[in-house]
DNA sequence: TAACATTACTAACGCGCGTTAATCAGAGGG
DNA sequence: CCCTCTGATTAACGCGCGTTAGTAATGTTA
C-alpha cells in the first residue's frame, strides 16, 4: 500500500509551502506567484503523480463540483428506458467540459419524504436535477423551503421549483390533432406512465384538449395507464383491443410504450397504419428505425439536459435565474404509422400540415 | 442561509459529546452507550434534522461510499445505447440496497492515459466499473499497477484486471452455428463496434470460428464495422446490400445497430426473414418488440451489473476476489429473424436446436 | 477495604485542503 | 539611514467527522 501524495509531499519537493502549490494548482490570481515558483511546482507535482484529494477539497470549499440526477422510479423502471441515455448522454456532455461529475441516484416512490433533503447534505453533490416528478411526491414541497439548487426536469404546477421542460400539454393536443386532422374520430389513448407523474397527465390532458377543440366526446373508456416499459403497453394495448371498443387510432404518450402496441396489435392480425394508425412521444432513435416507422413528437433530451444544468448551474453561482421555468419546443415528425382514416394505397400522409392547420383553427 | 448543522449541534442539544453522537448514528458496537443516552441522541437528530456531511465522513473514515462507473466513450455513442439503463438499473439496485451511490463519468478514447488515476484520487469513489474497455487503451495498464479496487465489463486479454463479462467468442459463434444450422452458408458480419473495443473484436473472431468450424471460406469483404448506435448499422448493412455480394444472412454483434440494419434491408425491399436472415447480439427488450420480432444473443444487463458490483466490494473489503474474473452465460433465443434459407412459409425455425447440435459436432 | 473489571463516556488528534492574516525581502523615496 | 510600499511567500486556522487513548463512575471479587 504506498503512500498517498498529498499537497504537502509536493510542498516538500518543490521547496515551498503547501499554501503556495495550493495557489498554484488552483490558478488563484488574488495573489501573486513568480513564473519560476509555479513551475517548480507543477513539476514537483507531475513527477509525484499527484491529485488533491476530492473529498478534502470539498470540505474544504465547500463544494464537491458534482451535481446530482434523482430519478424517482424504482431501478426495474429505469432499464428499458431509452430516453434517460439521452439525458445522460446530455448531461455528461456538459459536465464533462467543467470537470464536474454526475451522481446517479434514485427514490423510491412512496418514500421521498426525507430522501431529498438527505441526498444533497449526505452525499456528494452541489446541486440536483430530479427527473420524472411525481405530482403527488410529498419531499417536492419540504426541497421548495430549503437552500439547495434544485433543477426538476419536468413540471408541478403551482411549485416554486426551477424547472425545465417541454409543454406536454401541447405537444400532446398537436399530436392528437395530427390524427384528428387525418380523418380519425375515435381515437384511443395509452399514457406512458401512472398519472400522478406530471408529464403523464399533462399529456392526458392535452389529449382530451384536442377532442374537446374538435368536438369530439371524451370516452374515458379509451384510455389506459401504461408504466414506462413496452411490457405496459402491450398489456394496455391488448386491453383496449379485447374491450372490442371502436377505434382507428391510438395515441400512445411514450415511444417505449408504444412498440409494446406494436407488437400487441400485429399480434391480433392488425395493421398499423391500415387498421390503427398510432402515434408516439419522444422520438426516440428507434423511432425512426421500427416498421412502420413511427409518427412522434420529438423532444430533444440534450437539449433538456443541456438547459437543465445551465439553469442549475446559475443557481450554484448563487444568481437567481431570470426565468424560473424553461420551456423547450417539441416538433410533430409524420411517419408512416399514422395516415389518412380508409386510406390503403401505399402514400404516406403529406396532407399532414394543412389538416394540422385546419385543427387549430377550429 | 441557514447555518448548517453538524453533529456538534446535536452533541450540545443532546446533552453529550460529539464522539457519543458519532457512535451512536453509526452504530458503533465496540464501545457501549447506554440505551437513553442513545434515543437521546437520535431525538436531538431528528429534531435539529442532522444529516452527516459527506465529504467529512469520507475524508475522516477514507471511504466516500461512490462507486464510479465509467464510460470510455463520447458522449454522442452514450445517447442511443439500450443496454446502459439495464447496466444502471442493475447498479442502482444494489448500490441502493447498501445506501451507496453511483458516479457516472466518460473518458475519450484517446486520452485516457491519465484519466483514471485521477478519476479515482480526485474524484468521490471507492472503487471503478470500466465499461467497453478497448484494446488500445494505454491507461489499462497504468490501472494494473495502482491498489484502486477496479473491475471490467468486458475482458482485456491478458490483463491482471478483475473482469466481468460473457464469453463473447462462444456467445457469437453460437448465434452464427444457429444461422449455419438453418442452411446459410453465406453469412455476413456488422460488429458491434470499432475492433479496438474487446467485445467487437472477440465477437468477430466467434463469427470467424463458427465458419471455420463449419468449413466455410471467410470472406473479409462480407465484414463491416459499425458504430454502437443504429445509424451506422443502417450505413454498414447498405453497403452490405450496394456491393452486390451474395449473402443470405447477417450476424449483427449488436441489436442496437441491427436496428439500423433492419432499416436498410427494409428500404432495398428486401424482408427479413425470407431475403434475409438477422440474428443480433444483447437482447435489448425491443428485440422482442420490432417486427419481425429478433433473435439475439441474451446478455442479462443486471447480472452483469451484480457481479461487477460484487467483485468490487469484495476488493473494496480488502479480500481477494476468488476468482479473477467472472463469465456469465448467454442464451441464444430464436425469434423470428432468422429461418432456413429458402424457406417461404410461415412458420418459424423450430429445427433449430438439432441442427445446432451438428454444428457443434462437425 | 483494596484491587480490579466493566460500563459509559469524552478530549484530542488527524484526515487533506482552501484560505486569511501575517511575515519577509527588497525597491524606492525622503 | 530610516521608512513606507509592493510583491512573494507562509503560518495557522477551520471545514465536519472518525477514531484512539484515556478518564470517571460503577459494580465485583478477594
Amino acid at each position: 500500500m504506498s503512500k498517498r501524495i498529498t499537497s504537502q509531499d509536493v510542498a516538500d519537493l518543490a521547496g515551498v509551502s503547501r499554501t503556495t502549490v495550493s495557489f498554484v494548482l488552483n490558478n488563484e490570481k488574488r495573489f501573486s506567484i513568480s513564473p519560476e515558483t509555479a513551475e517548480k511546482v507543477r513539476s514537483a507535482a507531475k513527477t509525484l503523480g499527484y491529485y488533491p484529494n476530492a473529498s478534502a477539497r470539498a470540505l474544504a470549499s465547500n463544494q464537491t463540483k458534482n451535481i446530482g440526477l434523482i430519478i424517482s422510479r424504482a431501478p426495474q423502471y429505469i432499464a428499458t428506458d431509452p430516453f434517460l441515455p439521452q439525458i445522460l448522454s446530455g448531461l455528461l456532455d456538459v459536465l464533462g467540459q467543467n470537470s464536474q461529475g454526475l451522481l446517479l441516484e434514485w427514490v423510491e416512490p412512496g418514500q421521498q419524504l426525507e430522501s431529498y433533503l438527505e441526498l444533497t447534505r449526505a452525499h456528494h453533490i452541489d446541486g440536483m436535477i430530479l427527473m420524472t416528478p411525481r405530482l403527488d411526491d410529498p419531499g417536492m414541497k419540504a426541497l421548495e423551503e430549503t437552500d439547495i439548487p434544485v433543477v426538476l426536469m419536468g413540471t408541478i404546477p403551482g411549485s416554486t421549483l426551477h424547472s425545465v421542460d417541454v409543454d406536454n400539454l401541447a405537444a400532446a393536443e398537436t399530436a392528437v390533432c395530427h390524427l384528428i386532422g387525418l380523418g380519425h374520430t375515435k381515437i384511443a389513448c395509452i399514457t406512458n406512465a401512472a398519472l400522478p407523474y406530471t408529464s403523464a397527465n399533462q399529456r392526458l390532458a392535452g389529449y382530451k384538449s384536442a377532442l374537446e377543440k374538435a368536438n369530439i366526446a371524451y370516452d374515458p373508456q379509451l384510455v389506459r395507464e401504461a408504466d414506462f416499459d413496452p411490457q405496459s403497453g402491450y398489456t394496455q394495448m391488448r386491453s383496449l383491443l379485447e374491450s372490442k371498443l371502436d377505434f382507428s387510432a391510438v395515441f400512445v404518450a411514450s415511444d417505449n410504450v408504444a412498440l409494446g402496441a406494436y407488437s400487441a396489435i400485429r399480434e391480433v392480425g392488425l395493421s398499423i397504419p391500415e387498421d390503427i394508425s398510432v402515434v408516439g412521444f419522444d422520438d426516440i432513435p428507434l423511432a425512426s428505425y421500427i416498421n412502420p416507422t413511427l409518427t412522434s413528437v420529438a423532444v430533444s433530451g440534450h437539449e433538456i439536459a443541456v438547459e437543465s444544468y445551465n439553469l442549475l448551474t446559475s443557481m450554484m453561482r448563487g444568481e437567481e435565474p431570470e426565468s424560473l421555468s424553461v420551456t423547450l419546443p417539441t416538433r410533430l415528425i409524420a411517419r408512416r404509422s399514422s395516415r389518412e382514416i380508409g386510406r390503403s394505397d401505399k402514400r404516406g400522409s403529406e396532407t399532414k400540415s394543412a389538416k394540422l392547420v385546419s385543427c387549430f383553427n377550429n
